[in-house]
DNA sequence: GCCGTTTTCGGCCCGACTGTTTTCAGTCG
């Protein structure tokens, strides 16, 4: 079973938990559970089977048990049994907006309806104001919030880059406004998290009303539905929701951190922050000792009175980081400023849409000393393939170029196509020419976990591939990732010397992932033989990963 | 159901909003 499954199974079982009207600490515990086996760069089953599950955290005996149950038999007993206490789709109507387990429960013992349709109608029909706590108000907002679900599907998610670029649009233009102080992007965007719901804009100004008109007069706002003296909700034209806050600027560090979030290191902030005597809200640090609460201008001066170190916000999603701000092991981000090249690019030679004296330039511009030229291969297909005579030319430009060029190396490469075989679609003699050989699935998606691993793996035997480029064939919002045994392919990788690409365009892996200790880009890629040892990057969007990478090891597997 | 520089048992974030109530339970972020 792979680990997404068994987190659903988790998620399950605490729904009907959630029903039944156990303590919320249970509920919580099994989401808890889940999102730790969902995180997991481990393999769950396996650890379950080596009777090691509780290693993760939030995972103790009795889920180990559980677990152990639901790999042997396909089921876990309890939910099977819940199941039938709550049928059909009971579970489903706590998605309702405003209908928790609480309603939903007495929805079913009195009126005992299951479906969602049984549910649309009584609230149509106004059967469902004879319970008591629901009245006019709840049936309607029942009808309203099914119909929409069935019109919209899920709600929709808009991919990071888009919701950047929305922000900048936003606090650029307020920033420049005579009242503003200071403006910054806050929630799951300022966290870097690869997609988001909505976006957050918080403020200090001498005007809050000013500077709130300003913000409902952007031209990226196509509607503002609430507005109040400090703050405005609006909705830009492609439908992103925005929450515009302006807050005194003593408090600008409290409301900062609890709107960059996430919930779940807000609770873990909050639980460590009772522990010692305190209290965490937006408006402040309450200490229950003096009474006094501490407001604070920045973020550090939260963390601070904590007695944690300073979280970075990419850091900030309740897989350990409070622990490790204790113990004074968080990791250090690599930033833009640490980048020294690019490994993969494409040019007009196949899809790009540069030639490649403008890439070389742009490269030189940002600061890089080296770029890899990695135009499709020869059976790309779209009229874009690139045939070995053209790549001879190439090989030729490129060596030209480097003659011209001062303290930057222009790397001849290609991205060559894996076959379902696990070749590549260039002879050995070619790519033998080549600096730099990026070998990347294209075709064949869905052949299975197995085969699809076994085919990544022949191409990494292949001692003229240096990458493997997006690893999991992931389109963040538009396809899922290919099934395959991604620790299978960091083992293998160690064996080979084979890197994998971190791909920030399609995001096979979260963009911010990297820190010292797991090794960086060597300084001059032309030196790369041989490898710089701890040079593997390996598939960390989480802090678990993160501390075994930094304490070596991922590094020496 | 998990977990421990207060605890192996008894805790387990914080505040706002909504709709239904006549003072608050349930839900949400």
């Amino acid at each position: 079973m792979r680990n997404a499954e068994i987190a659903a199974a988790l998620d399950e079982l605490g729904d009907l938990y959630e029903l039944d009207g156990a303590v919320v600490y249970r509920v919580v515990a099994y989401r808890q559970a889940a999102q730790s086996v969902r995180d997991s760069p481990r393999s769950v089953e396996q650890l379950v089977r080596d009777g090691r599950a509780t290693e993760l955290p939030n995972v103790g005996k009795t889920l180990q048990e559980k677990l152990s149950v639901l790999l042997e038999t396909g089921e876990i007993p309890q939910t099977v049994k819940l199941r039938e206490k709550f049928p059909g789709e009971l579970v489903r109507f706590m998605t309702i907006p405003g209908l928790g387990p609480k309603t939903a429960r007495k929805i079913h013992e009195e009126l005992g309806l299951t479906t969602l349709a049984e549910l649309r109608e009584a609230a149509a029909g106004e059967r469902l104001r004879s319970i008591s706590g629901l009245g006019p108000k709840a049936e309607q907002n029942i009808v309203a919030a099914l119909d929409r679900m069935n019109d919209e599907g899920p709600r929709e998610r808009f991919l990071l880059s888009a919701v950047l670029a929305i922000g900048e649009q936003i606090a650029e233009p307020l920033r420049a406004h005579p009242a503003a102080h200071r403006v910054e992007i806050a929630g799951s965007a300022r966290r870097m998290a690869d997609t988001c719901k909505d976006l957050d804009v918080i403020a200090t100004a001498d005007d809050a009303t000013a500077l709130t008109a300003a913000f409902g007069e952007l031209e990226v706002i196509a509607e503002v539905r609430s507005s109040g003296e400090a703050g405005a909700r609006g909705v830009t034209h492609n439908g992103l929701a925005v929450d515009f806050r302006v807050v005194e600027p003593d408090q600008f560090g409290n409301v900062l951190q609890h709107l960059t979030g996430s919930a779940r290191h807000n609770v873990d902030l909050r639980e460590h922050a009772v522990r010692r005597g305190l209290h965490v809200s937006e408006y402040g640090v309450e200490d229950d000792e003096s009474g006094a609460t501490h407001r604070c201008a920045t973020e550090h001066e939260v963390y601070e009175l904590l007695g944690l170190d300073y979280v970075e916000p990419e850091l900030r999603e309740g897989r350990g980081e409070i622990r490790a701000a204790i113990e004074h092991r968080l990791p250090e981000l690599v930033t833009i400023d640490d980048l020294r090249g690019d490994l993969h690019c494409h040019t007009t030679l196949s899809d790009g849409r540069s030639t490649l004296e403008q890439m070389v330039e742009a490269a030189r511009e940002r600061g890089y000393s080296y770029l890899a030229v990695t135009d499709h291969s020869s059976s790309f297909g779209f009229g874009e393939d690139v045939q070995p005579a053209d790549l001879e030319r190439r090989i030729e430009e490129v060596a030209a170029l480097n003659e011209k060029l001062k303290g930057f190396r222009v790397l001849a490469g290609s991205e060559v196509n894996i076959g379902t075989d696990g070749s590549v679609d260039y002879d050995a003699g070619v790519l033998k020419r080549l600096d730099w050989v990026v070998a990347s699935v294209h075709s064949s998606f869905r052949m299975g976990r197995d085969r699809m691993t076994k085919r990544v793996m022949t191409a990494m035997e292949n001692p003229l591939v240096d990458v493997i480029g997006h690893p999991t064939g992931r389109k963040l919002l538009r396809r899922a990732p290919y099934d395959l045994d991604i620790e299978q392919i960091v083992a293998k990788a160690s064996d080979t010397g084979t890197m994998i690409e971190i791909d920030g365009h399609r995001v096979d892996h979260r963009p911010v992932i990297i820190l010292t200790g797991t090794g960086r880009l060597a300084d001059d890629l032309a030196r790369q033989s041989p490898r710089p040892a701890g040079m593997i990057f390996v598939e960390v969007g989480d802090l678990v990963a993160l501390g075994a990478a930094a304490s070596g090891a991922l590094a020496t597997r």
